[in-house]
DNA sequence: CTACAAGTTCAAGTTAACTTGAAGTCAAGC
DNA sequence: GCTTGACTTCAAGTTAACTTGAACTTGTAG
């Protein structure tokens, strides 16, 4: 079993923030005897796993969705694991997909001189028009 | 002479916003004898560059920069505009292949199963270790 | 036994990019 | 003249993903 500073140096992860993943129930741990967290060595793979998926773009909630369906009775195998990321090349290929556009955009829109609101549609896309509620915005997002 | 419901309406970015984006000295108006903004059109292609540069992932004070460096004289010209995003492909690029990294290790880290701390340099990368400060960290930023 | 590091909880702060609400002014139609 | 909608300022709220600080307890080395 490992204390909160061992998983926090191994993964890279501050411990304020495995005391954070652990709320949202990202992450468990046990306790000794005298209330300090205990972690099995597993729980550093899942933070991997919530290292990996927050770089694709995914956030927490998302994440813990993904990390429900792991099985609860064991310890996951490689296999659980894998099937996980399913759904994410495809994402990462929208991603991708969207960047060429902008990046086309920049030299054909740009530097043409058409970014106008009126008449580009690389300056206005639906989905920047169409925002919804409070909060920052994301470009990715 | 626009309204500043006339600007948000053509370009889809809320009043508040532009009020937004005024304080942060992004865009600028006039005054009628109201008290009520007036913009120029040319405003509204600040507006579609500002729009445009959020999706390929700057920051407000980012843009604000690039803004600045506009000739304060004279409604800017196509050259003008196309000027300022130079630097910008080479910045899209560089996520591009950030994306197709994290992609390949998708089937080659996650789906070989080698997906652990200590070995793998796509689930720790430097920059995921080394946050600094407080507030929300984003996986490209 | 005494330091001092490491752990705990809980409330509040941080950042970006805005939005929302309160309280009041201005403009246009009937 | 009245109502209704558009506009103003200013303060406070929102979201995500944490961090920071206060106040306190535990573990360990000497």
């Amino acid at each position: 079993m490992l204390t909160i500073t061992d998983v926090s140096r191994r993964s890279g992860i501050a411990s304020s923030a495995l005391r954070f993943y652990e709320e949202r129930g990202l992450i468990a741990s046990e306790r000794a005897g005298s209330g300090h967290r205990r972690y099995h060595r597993s729980v550093l793979r899942r933070i991997a796993f919530i290292a990996f998926a927050q770089r694709i773009g995914l956030t927490l909630e998302e994440i813990g969705a993904e990390l429900a369906r792991l099985p609860a009775d064991r310890v996951p195998s490689r296999r659980d694991w894998s099937q996980l990321s399913g759904a994410w090349a495809e994402r990462i290929d929208e991603r991708i997909a969207e960047l060429q556009r902008l990046r086309s955009g920049l030299t054909e829109c740009i530097g043409c001189g058409c970014l106008s609101i009126d008449r580009c549609n690389l300056a206005n896309p639906a989905d920047v028009a169409g925002r919804k509620g409070p909060g920052p915005r994301y470009w990715l997002g």
